[in-house]
DNA sequence: TCTATCACTTGATGTATGTTAAGAAATGGA
DNA sequence: TCCATTTCTTAACATACATCAAGTGATAGA
């Protein structure tokens, strides 16, 4: 288990022992994706949190005409799940597919209830998790709210620029709200503008 | 303290003794405001919780253009702050308003430090408003991405009928997205929708 | 190498929503 | 009670983005 991303995030995002961070990653399970696996699907329970090791995953749901729209997308060292489902233990309303060929380490939620009963600082390393996706998506509410394409674009290359260079831009149109029409003619411009 | 809505929330959402209750109760700021009031400004530091006895607050922030955007609304048993201020000790984006004299318990950092330390239980009750904040935020954004600013009208109705009755549809407009214009032909098309 | 599929672009046109402007109806102080 | 302000509606016009359709490259299996 040496090596691996999450024991870095583990150590430098925890305050615990070296002998802590090795119980927690022994009973953590690693398993791999191929590329267009689906980690979750809609309707099953999503009982495992995800740490991406290497790869890419994005989370999305369909609407009733049958549209995808990606909520969020996670490359190495981010988490993936669906909270909602995790916690209220209800069916998701999404999907979690590998983008890549992924790895990732799997907290289910015995683990984690064990590590929150037994570990102290455990809570809190949970707690930041979750400020760290609400600020998330609170950002993304003040972006579909008060944003045009334009600007949702540009924001998204400043923030995620690894990720604009490894999906197609069909899903970064899908992530932004808008077709992939309207994401062409918008780059199109940008292109055609001084800057 | 007796006869307090914060009371009853706390009974019937933690499993804490009469005592416990008693304890965070008497901790536990009331301050009443009047209807305009700021709560918390732009710029500043958002350092308690909000919980409403009596009254609405509404959050919202401001845009480059001067335009409002009301991220959400709190009527009664709701609670309000700008958790990613709170957690992360970053000025706020947004303003916590009152929309009528409203009533409230504050649960200030300090306090809830306290709490957390010392009242087993609380960590998972603070977990709990944490979760149900993240799913409103992520039905929100599956909300924007995905339907017609009709359909959105309609879930506020179906989701929010009393804070529907309680402020003037331009704030509706402004939580759904729209101006206030485009709330009034929507309103005016499902008038003469045979249902 | 060939072919099917996918990714991306472009153009023509449609639609939802924004903008500007005006006025009517409701509300709240003085 | 009256006046000022806010709220809501309506209309004409503008704009951002969607839809539909077509075509060009790129990519990946067979």
């Amino acid at each position: 288990m040496k090596g691996f991303s999450f024991k870095s995030y583990l150590t430098s995002n925890l305050t615990i022992s070296e002998e802590e961070v090795a119980t927690l990653l022994h009973q953590c399970t690693i398993k791999e994706f191929n590329k267009g696996d689906f980690l979750v699907r809609e309707n099953e329970f999503c009982k495992q949190v995800y740490f991406v090791e290497e790869g890419l995953l994005r989370q999305f749901f369909m609407d009733e005409s049958g549209k995808e729209h990606i909520l969020q997308f996670a490359p190495e060292n981010w988490f993936a799940a669906d909270r909602e489902s995790f916690y209220f233990n209800q069916p998701s309303k999404y999907f979690i597919q590998a983008l890549e060929p992924t790895k990732v380490a799997i907290m289910d939620d015995v683990y984690i209830k064990n590590l929150e009963a037994t570990m102290h600082g455990f809570l809190d390393f949970n707690n930041r998790l979750l400020h760290n996706h609400i600020r998330a998506l609170q950002n993304r509410i003040v972006s579909l709210l008060s944003e045009t394409a334009e600007k949702r674009y540009l924001n998204f290359i400043q923030l995620y620029p690894d990720v604009m260079l490894r999906v197609p831009l069909t899903m970064i149109a899908s992530y932004l709200g808008i077709t992939p029409e309207s994401l062409s003619r918008v780059r199109k411009d940008l292109a055609n503008k001084p800057h």
